[in-house]
DNA sequence: TTCCGACAGTGGGGTCGCAAT
DNA sequence: ATTGCGACCCCACTATCGGAA
Protein backbone atom coordinates (compact mmCIF):
# COMPACT_ATOMS: atom_id res chain seq x y z
CA UNK A 1 0.00 0.00 0.00
CA UNK A 2 1.74 3.07 -0.93
CA UNK A 3 0.67 6.72 -0.13
CA UNK A 4 -0.98 9.69 -2.51
CA UNK A 5 1.00 12.81 -2.83
CA UNK A 6 -1.03 15.63 -0.91
CA UNK A 7 -1.74 17.90 1.91
CA UNK A 8 -3.04 17.90 5.32
CA UNK A 9 -7.16 17.12 5.58
CA UNK A 10 -8.60 20.06 6.64
CA UNK A 11 -8.61 20.58 10.49
CA UNK A 12 -12.22 19.63 11.18
CA UNK A 13 -11.38 16.07 9.58
CA UNK A 14 -8.48 15.59 11.33
CA UNK A 15 -9.55 13.53 14.21
CA UNK A 16 -10.60 10.95 11.24
CA UNK A 17 -6.36 10.72 10.78
CA UNK A 18 -3.58 9.16 12.27
CA UNK A 19 -0.42 11.15 11.25
CA UNK A 20 3.14 9.03 11.18
CA UNK A 21 6.88 10.57 10.37
CA UNK A 22 7.74 9.81 6.85
CA UNK A 23 10.81 7.77 6.97
CA UNK A 24 13.34 7.92 4.52
CA UNK A 25 14.31 4.89 3.46
CA UNK A 26 13.50 1.90 2.22
CA UNK A 27 10.22 0.33 2.15
CA UNK A 28 10.11 -3.68 3.43
CA UNK A 29 7.26 -6.55 4.01
CA UNK A 30 8.67 -8.58 7.23
CA UNK A 31 7.40 -12.30 7.05
CA UNK A 32 8.81 -13.52 10.62
CA UNK A 33 7.48 -17.16 11.37
CA UNK A 34 9.53 -20.17 13.37
CA UNK A 35 12.57 -18.04 14.45
CA UNK A 36 12.99 -16.93 10.88
CA UNK A 37 12.96 -13.66 9.04
CA UNK A 38 12.29 -12.57 5.36
CA UNK A 39 12.53 -8.92 4.02
CA UNK A 40 10.77 -7.91 0.72
CA UNK A 41 11.40 -4.92 -1.06
CA UNK A 42 8.66 -3.14 -2.91
CA UNK A 43 9.64 -5.09 -6.45
CA UNK A 44 9.76 -8.18 -4.21
CA UNK A 45 13.25 -8.29 -3.87
CA UNK A 46 14.71 -10.21 -0.88
CA UNK A 47 16.54 -8.18 1.82
CA UNK A 48 17.02 -10.16 4.19
CA UNK A 49 21.27 -10.74 3.69
CA UNK A 50 21.22 -7.31 3.06
CA UNK A 51 19.74 -6.03 6.13
CA UNK A 52 20.72 -8.75 8.50
CA UNK A 53 20.09 -6.45 11.87
CA UNK A 54 16.50 -7.19 10.98
CA UNK A 55 16.72 -10.87 11.79
CA UNK A 56 16.43 -9.51 15.36
CA UNK A 57 12.52 -9.43 14.64
CA UNK A 58 12.69 -13.20 15.81
CA UNK A 59 13.78 -12.85 18.62
CA UNK A 60 11.56 -10.28 20.01
CA UNK A 61 8.38 -12.63 18.82
CA UNK A 62 8.91 -15.89 20.17
CA UNK A 63 6.62 -18.38 18.42
CA UNK A 64 4.49 -15.65 16.62
CA UNK A 65 3.57 -15.56 13.43
CA UNK A 66 3.04 -11.94 11.27
CA UNK A 67 3.85 -10.00 8.26
CA UNK A 68 5.25 -6.29 9.24
CA UNK A 69 5.45 -3.54 6.98
CA UNK A 70 7.69 -0.69 7.92
CA UNK A 71 10.66 1.30 6.50
CA UNK A 72 15.03 0.36 6.85
CA UNK A 73 16.25 3.59 7.00
CA UNK A 74 20.05 4.38 8.26
CA UNK A 75 20.20 7.22 11.39
CA UNK A 76 22.76 9.77 10.90
CA UNK A 77 24.83 10.72 14.00
CA UNK A 78 22.20 13.22 14.84
CA UNK A 79 19.96 10.03 14.89
CA UNK A 80 17.87 11.24 11.83
CA UNK A 81 17.39 9.17 8.84
CA UNK A 82 19.85 9.63 6.07
CA UNK A 83 18.59 8.12 2.35
CA UNK A 84 22.52 8.69 1.55
CA UNK A 85 23.98 6.59 4.47
CA UNK A 86 21.63 3.37 3.45
CA UNK A 87 22.47 4.07 0.14
CA UNK A 88 25.85 2.52 1.34
CA UNK A 89 23.81 -0.48 2.51
CA UNK A 90 21.76 -1.08 -0.87
CA UNK A 91 23.86 -2.93 -2.69
CA UNK A 92 24.90 -5.25 0.47
CA UNK A 93 25.10 -9.20 0.34
CA UNK A 94 21.44 -10.30 -1.06
CA UNK A 95 19.53 -13.38 -1.76
CA UNK A 96 18.53 -11.44 -4.93
CA UNK A 97 21.87 -10.46 -6.94
CA UNK A 98 24.65 -10.20 -4.69
CA UNK A 99 27.37 -12.61 -5.30
CA UNK A 100 29.67 -9.97 -4.04
CA UNK A 101 31.92 -10.68 -2.10
CA UNK A 102 31.00 -7.85 1.17
CA UNK A 103 33.76 -5.35 1.30
CA UNK A 104 35.59 -4.74 4.29
CA UNK A 105 34.61 -1.14 6.39
CA UNK A 106 37.46 1.02 7.30
CA UNK A 107 40.17 2.14 5.02
CA UNK A 108 39.09 3.12 1.68
CA UNK A 109 35.75 1.30 2.00
CA UNK A 110 32.37 3.00 2.56
CA UNK A 111 31.50 2.34 6.31
CA UNK A 112 28.38 0.54 7.07
CA UNK A 113 26.34 2.02 9.14
CA UNK A 114 23.60 0.03 11.03
CA UNK A 115 19.68 0.06 10.24
CA UNK A 116 16.63 -0.04 11.69
CA UNK A 117 13.54 -1.75 10.52
CA UNK A 118 10.44 1.47 11.56
CA UNK A 119 7.56 -1.24 11.97
CA UNK A 120 4.08 1.18 11.02
CA UNK A 121 1.66 -1.60 10.06
CA UNK A 122 0.49 -5.21 10.77
CA UNK A 123 -0.67 -7.15 7.69
CA UNK A 124 -1.16 -10.64 8.99
CA UNK A 125 -0.77 -12.14 13.13
CA UNK A 126 -0.46 -15.74 13.55
CA UNK A 127 -2.34 -16.85 10.26
CA UNK A 128 -5.34 -14.41 10.53
CA UNK A 129 -4.80 -11.39 7.88
CA UNK A 130 -5.49 -8.16 9.06
CA UNK A 131 -5.99 -6.45 5.77
CA UNK A 132 -9.08 -5.59 6.17
CA UNK A 133 -9.32 -4.44 9.69
CA UNK A 134 -9.31 -0.50 10.25
CA UNK A 135 -5.73 1.13 10.54
CA UNK A 136 -6.71 1.38 14.15
CA UNK A 137 -7.63 -2.07 14.57
CA UNK A 138 -4.40 -3.20 13.20
CA UNK A 139 -2.27 -0.46 14.64
CA UNK A 140 -3.63 -1.78 18.23
CA UNK A 141 -2.30 -5.42 17.46
CA UNK A 142 0.84 -3.75 16.21
CA UNK A 143 1.67 -2.04 19.56
CA UNK A 144 0.77 -5.06 21.24
CA UNK A 145 2.79 -6.85 20.49
CA UNK A 146 5.45 -4.29 22.24
CA UNK A 147 8.19 -4.63 19.15
CA UNK A 148 10.99 -2.82 20.70
CA UNK A 149 14.55 -3.42 20.12
CA UNK A 150 18.20 -1.71 19.09
CA UNK A 151 17.17 -2.86 15.39
CA UNK A 152 13.31 -2.64 15.61
CA UNK A 153 11.05 0.05 16.52
CA UNK A 154 7.48 0.88 16.24
CA UNK A 155 7.49 4.49 15.84
CA UNK A 156 4.74 6.54 17.29
CA UNK A 157 1.22 7.97 15.33
CA UNK A 158 -0.50 11.00 16.42
CA UNK A 159 -4.22 10.54 16.41
CA UNK A 160 -6.10 13.86 14.91
CA UNK A 161 -2.92 16.28 15.51
CA UNK A 162 -2.03 16.85 11.39
CA UNK A 163 -0.53 20.56 12.17
CA UNK A 164 1.48 19.35 14.93
CA UNK A 165 3.06 16.97 13.61
CA UNK A 166 4.12 18.29 10.41
CA UNK A 167 5.73 21.41 12.42
CA UNK A 168 7.51 18.19 14.34
CA UNK A 169 8.67 16.57 11.22
CA UNK A 170 9.80 20.17 10.14
CA UNK A 171 11.75 20.71 13.20
CA UNK A 172 13.10 17.41 13.08
CA UNK A 173 14.60 17.43 9.25
CA UNK A 174 12.33 14.85 8.73
CA UNK A 175 11.14 14.18 5.15
CA UNK A 176 7.15 15.11 6.38
CA UNK A 177 4.62 13.45 7.58
CA UNK A 178 2.08 10.37 6.14
CA UNK A 179 -1.49 10.87 6.76
CA UNK A 180 -3.66 7.57 7.50
CA UNK A 181 -7.25 7.19 7.63
CA UNK A 182 -8.06 5.35 10.40
CA UNK A 183 -10.94 3.62 9.26
CA UNK A 184 -9.37 2.12 6.28
CA UNK A 185 -8.26 -1.23 5.59
CA UNK A 186 -4.64 -2.41 4.37
CA UNK A 187 -4.72 -2.03 0.09
CA UNK A 188 -1.78 -4.23 -1.09
CA UNK A 189 -0.19 -2.80 -4.24
CA UNK A 190 -2.19 0.34 -4.68
CA UNK A 191 -1.32 3.96 -3.76
CA UNK A 192 -4.53 5.11 -1.83
CA UNK A 193 -6.03 8.10 -1.01
CA UNK A 194 -6.69 6.80 2.48
CA UNK A 195 -2.41 7.17 2.90
CA UNK A 196 -1.28 10.87 2.17
CA UNK A 197 2.26 11.73 1.79
CA UNK A 198 2.76 15.41 3.13
CA UNK A 199 6.43 16.41 2.56
CA UNK A 200 8.06 19.10 3.56
CA UNK A 201 9.00 20.73 -0.08
CA UNK A 202 12.00 23.74 0.29
CA UNK A 203 12.05 25.88 -2.97
CA UNK A 204 15.68 27.28 -4.47
CA UNK A 205 16.20 30.17 -7.21
CA UNK A 206 18.36 28.46 -9.68
CA UNK A 207 20.40 30.54 -12.51
CA UNK A 208 19.98 28.16 -16.01
CA UNK A 209 23.63 27.79 -16.76
CA UNK A 210 22.35 25.21 -19.90
CA UNK A 211 20.72 22.27 -21.22
CA UNK A 212 20.62 18.78 -21.89
CA UNK A 213 19.35 17.49 -24.96
CA UNK A 214 16.12 14.97 -24.64
CA UNK A 215 14.99 11.88 -25.59
CA UNK A 216 11.85 10.32 -27.27
CA UNK A 217 9.29 12.90 -26.72
CA UNK A 218 11.75 15.65 -25.32
CA UNK A 219 14.13 15.51 -28.15
CA UNK A 220 13.29 18.38 -29.80
CA UNK A 221 12.74 20.54 -26.86
CA UNK A 222 15.30 19.54 -23.96
CA UNK A 223 15.82 16.73 -21.43
CA UNK A 224 16.95 19.06 -18.20
CA UNK A 225 18.20 21.95 -17.41
CA UNK A 226 21.51 22.78 -15.96
CA UNK A 227 21.47 24.80 -12.88
CA UNK A 228 23.85 27.22 -10.88
CA UNK A 229 24.05 29.07 -7.95
CA UNK A 230 26.66 31.82 -6.42
CA UNK A 231 29.16 31.13 -3.84
CA UNK A 232 30.82 34.01 -2.93
CA UNK A 233 30.65 35.64 -6.20
CA UNK A 234 31.34 32.02 -8.22
CA UNK A 235 28.84 30.14 -9.88
CA UNK A 236 28.59 26.83 -8.83
CA UNK A 237 26.87 24.10 -10.34
CA UNK A 238 24.06 22.69 -8.59
CA UNK A 239 22.86 19.85 -10.18
CA UNK A 240 19.71 19.09 -13.25
CA UNK A 241 16.23 19.73 -13.04
CA UNK A 242 14.08 17.92 -15.79
CA UNK A 243 10.42 17.48 -14.65
CA UNK A 244 7.74 20.25 -13.96
CA UNK A 245 7.54 21.05 -17.20
CA UNK A 246 4.31 20.63 -19.52
CA UNK A 247 4.54 20.88 -23.44
CA UNK A 248 4.01 24.81 -23.59
CA UNK A 249 6.78 25.16 -20.69
CA UNK A 250 9.12 23.21 -22.69
CA UNK A 251 8.49 24.97 -25.90
CA UNK A 252 8.75 28.31 -24.22
CA UNK A 253 11.83 27.68 -22.52
CA UNK A 254 13.47 26.18 -25.50
CA UNK A 255 12.65 29.50 -27.47
CA UNK A 256 14.17 31.51 -24.59
CA UNK A 257 17.16 29.43 -24.11
CA UNK A 258 18.01 29.05 -27.94
CA UNK A 259 19.63 32.52 -28.21
CA UNK A 260 21.12 32.38 -25.27
CA UNK A 261 23.73 29.79 -26.39
CA UNK A 262 27.63 30.22 -25.79
CA UNK A 263 30.36 27.70 -26.61
CA UNK A 264 32.08 28.11 -23.14
CA UNK A 265 30.91 26.97 -19.53
CA UNK A 266 29.46 29.60 -17.50
CA UNK A 267 30.53 27.86 -14.10
CA UNK A 268 34.04 28.99 -12.50
CA UNK A 269 34.76 25.03 -12.71
CA UNK A 270 34.47 22.80 -15.42
CA UNK A 271 32.39 20.62 -14.72
CA UNK A 272 33.45 16.33 -14.50
CA UNK A 273 33.15 14.78 -17.95
CA UNK A 274 30.48 12.48 -17.44
CA UNK A 275 28.36 15.73 -16.28
CA UNK A 276 29.16 17.93 -19.01
CA UNK A 277 28.52 15.39 -21.62
CA UNK A 278 25.68 16.38 -24.10
CA UNK A 279 25.15 19.71 -22.43
CA UNK A 280 24.56 22.98 -24.48
CA UNK A 281 25.46 26.09 -22.54
CA UNK A 282 23.90 30.00 -22.27
CA UNK A 283 24.16 32.93 -20.72
CA UNK A 284 23.26 32.72 -17.20
CA UNK A 285 20.97 35.06 -17.19
CA UNK A 286 17.46 33.25 -16.80
CA UNK A 287 16.88 32.71 -13.43
CA UNK A 288 13.70 30.00 -12.06
CA UNK A 289 12.62 28.61 -9.06
CA UNK A 290 12.54 24.61 -8.37
CA UNK A 291 10.93 22.71 -5.26
CA UNK A 292 13.41 19.92 -3.96
CA UNK A 293 13.94 17.50 -0.68
CA UNK A 294 17.03 18.35 0.07
CA UNK A 295 20.36 19.07 -1.03
CA UNK A 296 22.77 15.95 -1.14
CA UNK A 297 26.35 15.82 0.25
CA UNK A 298 27.65 16.74 -3.37
CA UNK A 299 25.84 19.91 -3.47
CA UNK A 300 23.38 18.68 -5.73
CA UNK A 301 19.51 19.41 -5.63
CA UNK A 302 17.48 16.04 -4.70
CA UNK A 303 14.70 15.43 -6.26
CA UNK A 304 13.75 18.79 -8.01
CA UNK A 305 11.52 19.92 -9.97
CA UNK A 306 11.10 22.87 -11.93
CA UNK A 307 8.35 25.56 -10.82
CA UNK A 308 8.66 28.70 -13.07
CA UNK A 309 10.71 31.81 -14.33
CA UNK A 310 11.54 34.12 -11.96
CA UNK A 311 11.64 37.07 -14.21
CA UNK A 312 11.86 39.29 -11.13
CA UNK A 313 15.10 37.88 -10.16
CA UNK A 314 18.57 38.89 -10.60
CA UNK A 315 20.92 35.98 -11.29
CA UNK A 316 23.03 37.74 -9.10
CA UNK A 317 21.12 37.61 -6.40
CA UNK A 318 20.57 33.66 -6.78
CA UNK A 319 22.52 31.78 -3.89
CA UNK A 320 22.07 28.83 -1.85
CA UNK A 321 19.58 29.59 0.91
CA UNK A 322 19.52 27.29 3.29
C1' DT B 1 -20.86 12.91 -19.25
C1' DT B 2 -17.20 13.67 -16.23
C1' DC B 3 -13.67 12.24 -13.29
C1' DC B 4 -10.29 9.08 -11.18
C1' DG B 5 -6.81 5.57 -11.18
C1' DA B 6 -3.36 3.00 -13.42
C1' DC B 7 0.34 3.04 -16.79
C1' DA B 8 3.85 4.53 -19.74
C1' DG B 9 7.27 7.82 -20.60
C1' DT B 10 10.60 11.31 -19.32
C1' DG B 11 13.45 13.33 -16.00
C1' DG B 12 16.48 13.74 -11.13
C1' DG B 13 20.60 11.86 -7.28
C1' DG B 14 23.22 8.03 -5.97
C1' DT B 15 25.78 3.19 -5.62
C1' DC B 16 27.57 -0.95 -7.43
C1' DG B 17 29.03 -4.40 -10.84
C1' DC B 18 30.62 -5.47 -15.23
C1' DA B 19 32.06 -4.70 -19.94
C1' DA B 20 34.22 -1.79 -23.18
C1' DT B 21 37.72 1.46 -23.93
C1' DA C 1 43.02 2.33 -14.90
C1' DT C 2 39.20 4.81 -16.58
C1' DT C 3 34.82 5.26 -18.61
C1' DG C 4 30.27 3.97 -19.84
C1' DC C 5 26.18 1.68 -19.00
C1' DG C 6 22.46 -0.82 -16.85
C1' DA C 7 20.24 -2.41 -12.67
C1' DC C 8 18.54 -1.12 -8.52
C1' DC C 9 17.07 2.06 -4.66
C1' DC C 10 14.63 6.53 -3.71
C1' DC C 11 11.64 10.00 -6.27
C1' DA C 12 8.28 14.11 -9.30
C1' DC C 13 5.65 15.00 -13.00
C1' DT C 14 2.86 14.93 -17.64
C1' DA C 15 -0.10 12.77 -20.85
C1' DT C 16 -3.26 9.21 -22.01
C1' DC C 17 -6.89 5.94 -21.79
C1' DG C 18 -10.50 3.06 -20.00
C1' DG C 19 -13.68 2.19 -16.52
C1' DA C 20 -16.04 3.85 -12.44
C1' DA C 21 -19.06 7.27 -10.61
Amino acid sequence: MLATPGSLPPAADQHRWAFEMKWDGVRAVAYVADGRVVLLGRSGRDFTGTYPEVGALADLLPGRRCVLDGEVVALDERGRPSFELLQARMHGPGSGSGRGRRRASGAGGTARPPVVYLVFDLLALDGTSMLASPYTARREALDALGLAGLYCQVPPAFVGAGDAALRTSRDQGLEGVVAKRLSSPYEPGRRSASWVKVKNLRTQEVVIAGWRVGEGSRADTFGALLCGVYDEGRLVYAGRVGTGFNQDRLADLTARLAPLEQRAQPFDERLPTAEARGAHWVRPVLVGEVAFSEWTRDGRLRHPVWRGLRPDKDPDEVVRES
